[in-house]
DNA sequence: TTATGAAACTTCAAGCTTGAAATAATTTGC
DNA sequence: GCAAATTATTTCAAGCTTGAAGTTTCATAA
């Protein structure tokens, strides 16, 4: 995935192949560093703050399935993370009266209070981690990061 | 991480944030299709592609903390990766004579041959999830995400 | 009704990942 | 030479992640 054959290869589909590796280094890199950033600083990690950034956008809750098919991933693992978030007290689960099947996740008062915390550092260091680059370039990037999502998603 | 406020937020920095979010939705993506079928089509994982394809650029081999670097992984990571293709008969560790603290882990003759099969896969995969994007346009993205890689790699 | 199927979760085993601690071998400084 | 520091690697516990299997609840319809 990563690796990138030494002499630099060329023909048709390599640009891609380039583009992914490098597309991929480049989020490895801030993925680690911010994870790293989280444990010494706010003894967390990258799975609970996504999960309480996507819970942080909707206070009145989301199911757990919302969240494993927003966060991209597994059901299961979204269970194990909000037990973990949960037993911290940052987490609540209530039961609805409609389906008893689901249940409302949704951020304590304390998990909203300590989030607003870590999102303010959490923004600050992705700024100092992309500082190179521009406020400009940065909008013409996500731009092109858009048109080649629609190619696979949505297919499931 | 993953997560973007929804009433969409402005200011100083969210450009780079927005981005942030675009860029690793793009990767989670990208590498949950390939890890989906690597395993469907040749009962591999990513760790493991990643390793072979680090070695097939070097048939003497590599270290295991070259590996460890290259892939951006720790290095009880490598070893667990490493230990499993050993047992699968796809890569080999050699003792070296001059520094008896390393060993040259290398593909091994079968490991080789399966991983260019796997590899040439990967390759037309990849076309076809990023076929949106044209070889042009890949290759100033490619240059956009060199530009943004020098702020932070280089540090540890 | 009541069975049949679908939906929302949880559980589980296996594998990946990290950071820290432990081992072993080499290098450095005296 | 030899203690001390350094380097290369493995081991380990804890947590993350997946896909598959299991449980409970709800929806459909004969």
């Amino acid at each position: 995935m990563v690796a990138g054959p030494l002499p630099t290869p060329s023909g048709p589909g390599k640009d891609r192949l380039r583009l992914w590796v490098r597309l991929l280094r480049a989020s490895r890199s801030i993925e680690a560093e911010l994870r790293e950033r989280l444990r010494q600083e706010f003894n967390t990690t990258l799975p609970r703050f996504d999960v309480m950034a996507a819970l942080y956008r909707v206070p009145e809750g989301m199911l757990m399935s919302d969240l494993s098919r927003f966060l991209l991933v597994s059901n299961g693992n979204v269970t194990g993370i909000v037990d973990r978030l949960v037993s911290e007290g940052l987490v609540a689960r209530a039961r609805r009266n409609g389906d008893r099947r689901t249940s409302m996740v949704r951020l304590t008062e304390e998990g909203s209070k300590a989030f607003a915390v870590i999102a303010a550092a959490h923004e600050s260091w992705i700024g100092e981690l992309l500082g190179n680059v521009s406020e400009d370039e940065a909008r013409r990037l996500t731009g092109m990061l858009n048109s080649f999502r629609s190619n696979w998603e949505g297919r499931e």
